[in-house]
Parts: C-alpha cells; structure tokens; sequence
DNA sequence: AAGGCGGGGAG
DNA sequence: CTCCCAGCCTT
C-alpha cells in the first residue's frame, strides 16, 4: 500500500471510532444544507454555528426559500456571526440556483464553484460530503494535517505551497467512502492536529508524521510571515581606552531603552573618527567596524552598526557628564542594558581575550 | 494584541 | 502573482 493510500486507510479508521455524527448538518445531508454549514463554519466554530445553523434551516429550508426571502432578512439570521458579505454571497447564489439551475443544486464541481462564495475547497466539501463525489477538499484544518504529516515546508498562502498542498489532498483521497474521508480529515484537524499542543499521541498516523517524528509540529505548517516592520538604523559607538575600559552611556529616562545603559550612539552617516573628535576630542588609533547586528521591536526593525574604537590617550578628555561613564567592560556588563548591547559587551569581551 | 479563518477583488 | 479585507474568536 502506497504511504498516501496508508494515510487514507488509518484516517477512515480513526474517523469510525473517535468521529463526530452527531451534528446537524450530518443529518439528512443535503447539498444545501453542508453549503450552508460549511459557510457558516468557515469563520465560527462547531459549538457556536449549531444554534445559527438551527434556526438559519428553520427559515430557510432549501435553496427557493433563501432565494425567495429579501436580503434583510437573510443578514437579519446571520447577524452575530460576522463577515457579512458572506450571507449576501449566500443570498446571490441561491437566486443564480433558482434562476439558471431550475432550482436545483448544481452536481458539477464547476458549475459548485462558480458561485458566489464558494471556492475550489467548499465546493469539493459540498459534492462530496452531500453526494459522494471524489473531490479532496484544502480548508485550514486539512492544510494543518497533510503539511505536518508529509512536512511540507512553507507558508501555505504562497501559492507554491498551496499547490503542493492541493496535489497531496488529491493524491491521499480514497476512491471509496470519499465522505467520510473528508469528514475525517476535518475532525483531525479540528481535534488532534490542533495549531498549538496537538495530541499527537492519539493520533492514527503518528508513527508516519514527518513533524511528529521530527519533533517540529510547532513548526509546520509554516507561520504567515510576519508584515514586514520599518527598518531604522543607527550607530553604536563601542570606544575602549588605554586601560580597557568601554565608555557607556545612559539613555534618557524616555523613550527606547529609556534609562538604560548603552553606548554612545550616533546616526549611520557619522564617522566614527569624526564622531571622537567632535566628542572626545581625540582621534582614535584604530576603527573597526563590526558585524551588523539586527534587533526587532514591536514596531520596527533597528539595524545597528558597531564601530570598534581604540583610544590611546587617557580618559580625562571626556567632559564632566553624569550620564557617561569608563568602565571596564566586566563592570559594564553588570549595569541594566538593552539585550542587543549586552551581546556586543559579551562579544567585546570574548574577542578581546 | 495578534493571528487565523476561505474566498474575492485590487494592484 | 501577491497583498489585503471582512468580524469574530482563541491564544
């Protein structure tokens, strides 16, 4: 048996002994009804989508009744579950249902999902499910199992990834018992293979799981990259003098690192010569730049630059300012400091030695 | 406080 | 193709 027909053969299992049947829209299963569960389940979970659900098949049985009743009254039984240009995709399809289809739920996978509101996945979901069609279906939760269980690397919404995703939901769907294929992969999902702390050891395909065995479940699928933060950068001043000592700088009481001790700081376009002259009135015996160091905070990305500085001369040029210090780099390190400007003390440290 | 959820639409 | 959005919910 081929790993992907393996899969299919453990998850169907699984899916018998530990599956939910119990829910509304697994009673009487009709096209209409898994489409307007599978809508509804999209952006709300099971327990708070059973009442809406109720009462949404209360008014609108089928698909004439929701076509027939103004849009009001349709937003008016979907207010409280959010992304409301939904219900109107709901509303807009079933009068192309009533109007081009003779009122019947289309059978065709592509004529599924031309309408308004539903995708390649919804559409596999709504034929297979109601009709016992063979189509793999790609919701959230099946993008969570197929990537830790064949560890796919990468975001999911890239659309490489998304590819490969959808190629491995075709390759893993059964030919028989599609249904209940599709419902299992959903409850897994939903369930076990759960974003944070799944229960792998419950799981039916543990012993074959690609992030399971490789300890990476945390991992896969691949965070959405985080947007893209400003970046700023800056220049950290990392000046010794004859005895070794490092001048630090305490930052005022506000604003970043707000009376932390740091080094002198200065914008990128400074010299770090200019900058000795200008400040401690020396010229410096020897400037090197080290490593580019980065830092994030929440709200934007700090690039610093560090120039390695050596001073000949005694320390008596610097002027009387209670914010600036000589220190030994030991003595440095003890004072409160931002993290980044502790790694460059311990760096310092290190490459000195 | 941030990120996820499917599909649709803009750039 | 790659964002960005809708609204509510979980972490």
């Amino acid at each position: 048996m081929s790993p992907s027909q393996d899969f299919a053969q453990r998850v169907l299992h699984w899916r018998d002994e530990h599956g939910r049947t119990d829910l509304p829209w697994q009673q009487r299963r009709t096209p209409y009804r898994v489409w307007i569960s599978e809508i509804m389940l999209q952006q709300t979970q099971v327990a708070v989508v059973i009442p809406y659900f109720e009462r949404f098949m209360a008014r609108f049985p089928n698909q004439i009744a929701l076509a027939d009743a103004p849009l009001d009254e349709v937003l008016a039984h979907w207010s409280g579950l959010g992304y409301y240009a939904r219900a109107r995709n709901l509303h807009r399809a079933a009068r192309l249902i009533r109007d081009q289809h003779h009122g019947c739920f289309p059978s065709d996978l592509a004529a599924v999902q031309a309408l308004p509101g539903i995708g390649r996945s919804t559409a596999g979901a709504i034929l297979s499910l109601a009709c016992g069609q063979r189509h793999p279906i790609l919701d959230g939760n099946v993008k969570r199992v197929l990537a830790r269980r064949f560890g796919v690397e990468g975001w999911p919404g890239k659309s490489d990834v998304l590819a490969r995703l959808w190629e491995l939901a075709e390759r893993c769907t059964p030919d028989e018992r599609v249904d209940a294929y599709n419902q299992g992969m959903m409850d897994l999902g939903a369930t076990l293979c759960t974003r944070h702390r799944p229960a792998c050891q419950d799981c039916p395909v543990r012993q074959s799981c690609i992030a399971c065995l490789q300890g990476r479940q945390s991992e896969l699928p691949a965070p959405k990259p985080s947007k893209t933060l400003p970046t700023r950068a800056t220049l950290m001043l990392a000046i010794r003098n004859g005895d070794g000592e490092i001048l630090m700088e305490q930052r005022p009481p506000t604003g970043i690192w707000g009376g932390l001790w740091s080094l002198p700081e200065a914008t990128t376009d400074t010299s770090p010569e200019q900058w000795c002259q200008a400040h401690l009135g020396v010229a410096p015996s020897e400037v090197e730049m080290l490593p580019q160091r980065r830092h994030t905070f929440s709200h934007y990305r700090l690039t610093i630059h560090v120039a390695a500085i050596k001073i000949a001369t005694a320390p008596c040029l610097v002027e009387e300012r209670a914010d600036r210090r000589w220190e030994q780099v030991t003595n440095a390190r003890q004072l409160g400091l931002p993290t980044p400007i502790g790694r460059i003390l311990a760096e310092l440290q290190n490459d000195s030695h």
